[in-house]
DNA sequence: TCATATATGTACCGATCTGTACATGATGGC
DNA sequence: GCCATCATGTACAGATCGGTACATATATGA
């Protein structure tokens, strides 16, 4: 396997990352804590920006093939998938490591609009987005696309929470306020 | 009027830490965004951090000042107000310079929760979800507190959806889910 | 007018930042 | 065994980081 120290660099990188925040991490500090020679990485990454875009690369991938993959694992009704939306989120947050979502930080470190992280970013959350619409179409709600993005909000609010820790059960609330919304969207069966 | 400047460097600091991040921006760029000399910033703050800190009461104060007054100004009864935090929300939105919200940027730049910027971006949002609380409960919630916690996990989604721009209307999305949870939690009169 | 407090400019400290040069060591295919 | 590839360690460049020393304004108040 030629590419297995990239990967296990993108890999490592990403932990000190998600842990310390992207500025407030040095390459120095990569080194020490990943044990792969700041030669070599600056073999795989021209630049630490280029490293941090290729860790948000594999961040969504993994991140968002988790997530789904988890809501698929179950043989549920498109709309109790939706709900399930915020079991799994709940299962992330009472993960040992839990920091929050790696793409709002992202953006919030790299806040202009233009740079790469930014796009990266917001295309992670426009992804999530569209599979959450294609659930809700599938479930049959009249406003497929304003329950999706209401379903994001509160999944997104819901980590701001989880993240700052100022509500005592976020996944719970959300997932009730879901409840709630799915309802008035979708006509019970 | 004696700590003048200090209030002044407060103030400007404030533009460029939110429009910057805390991380980027180093004391050089202050002095040349503030016009105040380095040696001024040090004897008024020990370090860069107590700046930060100082940076952070200020906006605690001014934010949360301008949001509760801005709906206290409107004669609304209490139910009509919880709808309200979503039209005072897009105004903000709507500003020149919105950037999304100082403390959830603040919380992922210092995520050690021992960091007092962390624990002051915390306590911002729990002032917030008390006053929401209170509002609930004079609107007559049946669950004020679990209602008041759902439009604050809208609201939080909301400045992330302004923030990062993946949704086309983020207030308005999130006005309506809450018109659809007070109906639900609050008695129609 | 004199004393005190506050602000400024410049020059600098040691540490850390991203990124590079270069010579050496390991690895694997032929 | 040989050669090319990949990884390593060290040492360093040039810039920037947070923070300080010190001498000089500038303003205020008695």
């Amino acid at each position: 396997m030629r590419p297995s120290k990239r990967d296990e660099l993108v890999r490592k990188s990403l932990a000190v990352f998600y842990r310390d925040g992207f500025h407030a991490t040095g390459m120095d500090t990569l080194v020490a804590e990943t044990g792969i020679s700041k030669t070599t990485m600056f073999k795989h990454f021209r630049t630490k920006d280029d490293l941090i875009l290729a860790v948000l690369r594999y961040r969504d991938e993994t991140f968002r093939n988790w997530f789904l993959r988890r809501l698929d694992e179950r043989d549920l009704s498109p709309r109790k998938k939706l709900l399930a939306v915020f079991d799994i989120l709940k299962e992330w947050f009472e993960e040992p490591g839990f920091k929050g979502c790696m793409f709002i930080k992202a953006s919030a470190e790299f806040q202009d609009p233009v740079h790469p992280a930014y796009a990266q970013s917001t295309e992670h959350k426009r992804l999530l987005l569209s599979a959450l619409r294609s659930l809700a179409e599938k479930a049959g709600a009249r406003e497929a696309d304003l329950l999706a993005r209401q379903i994001l909000l509160l999944k997104e609010g819901a980590i701001v929470a989880a993240q700052m820790g100022f509500d005592p059960d976020p996944s719970g609330a959300a997932k009730n306020a879901a409840a709630v919304l799915i309802d008035a969207h979708i006509p019970e069966n």
